[in-house]
DNA sequence: TCTGGGGTCCTAGGACCC
DNA sequence: TCTGGGGTCCTAGGACCC
């Protein structure tokens, strides 16, 4: 037995290659042989690429405005971010996992960890047959890197994907093959390692993902921390690393957004603040939270290269709460004592925090009962289920227009909207 | 009132991920 | 002129306590 075989134990790496791009290509054949790129919101910035854009040298998070020339003469596909398509193909995707592994663990949108055990030889194969049938019930083309722990799974999977190998799928077997694949990884390509810390990393000579296997670790977790000494043990093929389960109840909810445009005014601001508490509140309730601590954040316009840094103003609730009027009521007090009059301002943002179980909530001194407003509340949500996000809204959010996001290029909700189910011409 | 060390709890901020 | 959003984990430092 070698010390690959850990009872036999074996984390299989799967992500969709491109993800935005293969969905917006899945549900559109004149875009498949094109070069294809996503942008963020507000047509912001570059955040996923096809092959051929990729090829083209143009890197994530390009911002659109300095390369819209460039797009045009190469004859690039832009699409504007989709998510409501995107999650929903998200869930197609791991519902096809699950047929092929009892414990899938999500790990992002497009991005899942698989535990196996007891597969022995059979593991590639069994992945092989996974990723055929993941094309063929969505079209998302994928890989997988499997190996001992997570972090060496993510580097077989890097190779997976950029060798094109065939079948998809790439294992790391045993020693000789941890130290071929590590030696060709660059540091920075290490899960868990950025930017910041390659750099740092580089100035000790480790600039491969096998120099940083075979640092000293005590060395390491002096200089850099646990989450360093985790990953070089991870590296090394001693699973350390765990993730927080997906349905676990969020400790804070954000909601956030840069602006379509430049918003100076007051109103324009709780406009937007107003969209953002109704968003974070469906969030808070529908993992039957109360908030104990509303932030806002906005952040004035950029001032030449630099970004400017965002002010902030919070306000403790009690007894918490999970009603957006007593939530709008903090927030309009909040952005008050930070708001200056002749300043732009480009995001906004609110964030709940102190969550607790809703029905645990500690009630206020003498018992006040606040004012239950969670018939109306529930009866806001069922008409923005039913008619869609926005059907009903605080007045507030609609008293200014200028936060609401650009999106040039958006393509049809094809799997969520009746309206856009795409149609099969038969001739 | 001063002296001190160690523990806990909280918050802000950094780094990272996709 | 135009540069995303939502989260996690960890650490340092301050406040407070005994």
């Amino acid at each position: 037995m070698n010390r690959w075989d850990y009872n036999g134990k074996q984390v299989a790496l799967v992500d969709v290659n491109n993800f935005y791009v293969s969905c917006e290509r899945a549900f559109n054949p004149t875009i498949r042989k094109k070069a294809v790129c996503v942008v963020s919101n507000n047509d912001g910035c570059v955040i996923a690429r096809s092959a051929e854009v990729k090829a083209m040298g143009i890197k994530m998070g390009t911002p659109l405005f300095q390369i819209r020339g460039l797009l045009a003469s190469r004859g690039v596909e832009v699409r504007s971010s989709n998510y409501t398509l995107y999650h929903d193909m998200s869930e197609r995707f791991i519902d096809c996992l699950e047929q092929f592994c009892p414990s899938v663990e999500q790990y992002s949108i497009d991005e899942s960890f698989l535990h196996f055990e007891g597969f022995g030889s059979g593991l590639d194969a069994h992945c092989q047959r996974l990723i055929a049938a993941v094309r063929q019930c969505t079209s998302l083309p994928c890989c997988a890197g499997i190996a001992p722990t997570r972090t060496l799974a993510k580097a077989a999977n890097h190779f997976a994907k950029t060798l094109g190998v065939p079948g998809g799928v790439l294992q790391i077997t045993d020693e000789y093959h941890r130290q071929q694949i590590l030696q060709q990884l660059p540091v920075t390509e290490v899960w868990g390692v950025g930017s910041r810390l390659s750099k740092r990393l580089a100035c000790l000579g480790i600039t491969t993902a096998w120099d940083l296997s075979a640092s000293h670790i005590p060395t390491m977790r002096k200089a850099f921390g646990v989450v360093m000494e985790r990953t070089v043990r991870e590296l090394q093929g001693i699973p350390s690393v765990d993730l927080a389960p997906m349905d676990k109840p969020k400790d804070e909810i954000m909601s956030g957004r840069t602006f379509g445009s430049k918003v100076s005014s007051y109103t324009g601001l709780m406009a937007s603040l107003a969209n953002h508490v109704t968003l974070a509140c469906e969030k808070l309730r529908a993992q039957n939270g109360a908030t104990g601590r509303v932030t806002i954040s906005i952040q004035p316009t950029r001032q030449g290269d630099y970004s400017s840094p965002s002010v902030s103003a919070y306000s403790e609730v009690r007894p918490a709460t999970d009603d957006p009027q007593t939530i709008l009521a903090v927030v309009r007090q909040c952005l008050g004592e930070i708001y200056r009059e002749g300043k732009t301002y480009r995001r906004a943002s609110v964030m709940l925090s102190s969550i607790e179980t809703a029905n645990k909530t500690q009630s206020d001194l003498f018992g006040l009962a606040t004012e239950d407003r969670s018939g109306i509340n529930h009866c806001l949500e069922a008409i923005n289920q039913r008619f869609g996000r926005g059907a009903v809204t605080f007045a507030a959010t609609k008293l200014s227009k200028d936060w609401e996001m650009k999106r040039e290029y958006l393509s049809p909700s094809y799997t969520t909207n009746v309206k856009d189910l795409p149609i099969a011409k038969i001739s």
